[in-house]
DNA sequence: ACGGAGTCCGGTAACGTTCCCGGTATTGAT
DNA sequence: ATCAATACCGGGAACGTTACCGGACTCCGT
């Protein structure tokens, strides 16, 4: 078990000082050309690879980043952590991830470790409250996910609800769905407000009152929506059901409450999604549903790091644009209803 | 931009030397409990967090661990990834994450920056047939995945085949079917022979002739079980149809098939899957399948490294049981078909 | 009073790298 | 032949931490 040869290996062999070794290696100047290649050979001759600890020391530059995301096996963020890694592996960047399963105290030890490893800069989706932990992290940080809008002064990247939101109403209100039933999250959480008041801001666009639009509580899972799709059956057990659901997971769950009930989609029950999991694409009917840019999201999160540090400071928050993805859990009513609440009344 | 305090702010407030300062630090004897106490005060009040490139620079030891896998947005490596993780965290260690994607040079690419890092151990997913690259890296490894089987001189973690296959084959034959179609992976991949090699064996054990099942290729993928199905429907258009898939996505892909050709799972078709992708119980039917443990082997991996560091060498490799996931995708023909084949041969 | 054991602390070196500075050799111009 | 400019190289310091070693002090038994 030898000892990893240094760039002192390296200078002996080559006849050269360490001085010199360094610079040949680094691509810097002042080295003779037949002094350079010479001190290549001998650096392949014996193996060596530079020590990113001890030029983090030396430099400050450490080449580590972070990612702390609520959980990496978790669809969304493992796509969000792709993105950020690969524009990490092309500028010779290495990241550190870590899962936060929406705990403070851990997300606070990683944080912690973050620091104790002297990361260059890190990406966030904050679980905890605390603007101090952001406020004075130390380190370049772009928060990212809708709960990063609670701390307006870092910068942060997230999807754009009001335009996904205005995405999928304006795809429902074409097929004919002029008012559905909406399945949000719990009440503590931000991103049921946007996503509520973009839809209500949107109803009121088309001459809807937002209050029509029957509501039910879940909490993004599975069962959630199951349990929330059967309370909205009961409300409404006659004639077509469309459900606009906050997250995809929900919808999944609505899809299968409705079908034990004997409702088929997209015959009697239209559901769409939100988000962009895989899963959807492989129920029965197949999701419609919006996609968000989860893994641009970890690009730009990435970029927007990189561009911090080299000092191009983009404070404020930015959005990235949905896409709708057509499958088949929506019906098309806009032949068998034509305008039944739109221009004024007629049936 | 304050710089950040080192050990030597501290020590200064503390009014001792940096020495001591260290030792009170690390909880290391040889240090009054009073003295103790003001350096951890001292610590706190400057905002003290050890370097942690300093401490690795000096130590050796770097606290980073690597994990090298073809896609962390896969939904199998992403529960890998977050099993290691999570003993990471245990361990106050940190995980750098990196895909390969399949790609020769990326992973080439990816172990370098690990050794670079001077990472303690790495978790690696082989693509490379280079058994050099592994046994001279330099540090601690453990591989994972079926490929991991190419290298045998290093320790390596898998889910246990044969017993899947028993497991999937015993489950098959309880409910009625007896010999049923096999959608199997691209002949290139070792994954393919060692589950047709276990589906074999086990035939023979139930006095099968293996050679009566019929066989298809694909490529791991949704659209290639999608076309291999419609490949087997076509060879054996009547009668009830069981097909045992080497994945889940090709089985997805297969249930798909079956349903656009008119032919109901689970009545007319049954459908086995392998893996256990969240995917599968969001089908219609829920895809019946065998699991595999992803994230217990990424925990037993990292486990293995932490063992192989302490000196604990555990060579060879181990393999972790699967278990069966029933959802809807199988039929019950053990009522209706007594025995057909078993004791004896009729077709 | 003295030696020895034990407790606690400070100085120094070392980890591997890069940067700065000064030194030598070479070149070209006068 | 001399000087200045240039090209190239080596020595040393520094990054922040911990291991090692030795020194100072206290306490106790003789």
């Amino acid at each position: 078990m030898a000892r990893r040869p240094t760039i002192i290996d390296v200078a002996k062999l080559a006849g050269v000082s360490k001085s010199t070794a360094a610079r040949a290696l680094t691509d810097a100047a002042d080295v003779n050309d037949v002094t350079r290649d010479r001190v290549r050979k001998a650096a392949a001759a014996v193996g060596y690879e530079r020590n990113h600890l001890a030029v983090g020391m030396r430099s400050g530059r450490s080449g580590l980043f972070g990612l702390v995301i609520p959980d990496i096996a978790n669809p969304f963020w493992a796509e969000v952590a792709r993105g950020a890694q690969d524009l990490m592996a092309e500028n010779a960047a290495s990241l550190l991830v870590f899962s936060s399963d929406w705990d403070h105290d851990r997300e606070a030890s990683h944080l912690r470790a973050l620091r104790q490893a002297r990361v260059e800069g890190a990406i966030v989706n904050p679980v905890s409250d605390n603007v101090d932990d952001f406020g004075r992290f130390g380190v370049p940080l772009v928060l990212i996910g809708s709960s990063a809008e609670r701390f307006p002064d870092t910068p942060s990247i997230g999807s754009d609800i009001r335009q996904a939101v205005r995405l999928g109403l304006d795809h429902l209100n074409e097929r004919g769905h002029l008012a559905p039933a909406l399945i949000l999250g719990p009440r503590s959480r931000l991103a049921r407000a946007r996503f509520l008041r973009s839809v209500q801001e949107h109803c009121l666009e088309r001459d809807i009152d937002p209050a029509i639009l029957p509501v039910e509580d879940a909490d993004y899972t599975f069962e959630g929506g199951h349990a929330a799709m059967g309370r909205l059956m009961a409300r409404q057990p006659l004639g077509h059901l469309t459900v606009f659901c906050a997250n995809d997971l929900m919808a999944l769950g609505a899809l299968l409450a409705a079908r034990e009930a004997g409702r088929e989609c997209p015959r009697d029950v239209s559901i769409l999604g939100f988000d962009g999991v895989p899963s959807g694409a492989f129920s029965w009917p197949g999701l419609t549903t919006i996609e968000k840019p989860a893994r641009e999201l970890g690009r730009r999160a990435a970029q927007a790091l990189f561009d911090e540090i080299a000092g191009r400071h983009a404070t404020g928050r930015r959005y990235l644009p949905c896409r709708l993805i057509e499958r088949g859990s929506l019906a098309d009513l806009s032949a068998q209803t034509p305008l039944k609440i739109a221009a004024g009344g007629r049936i």
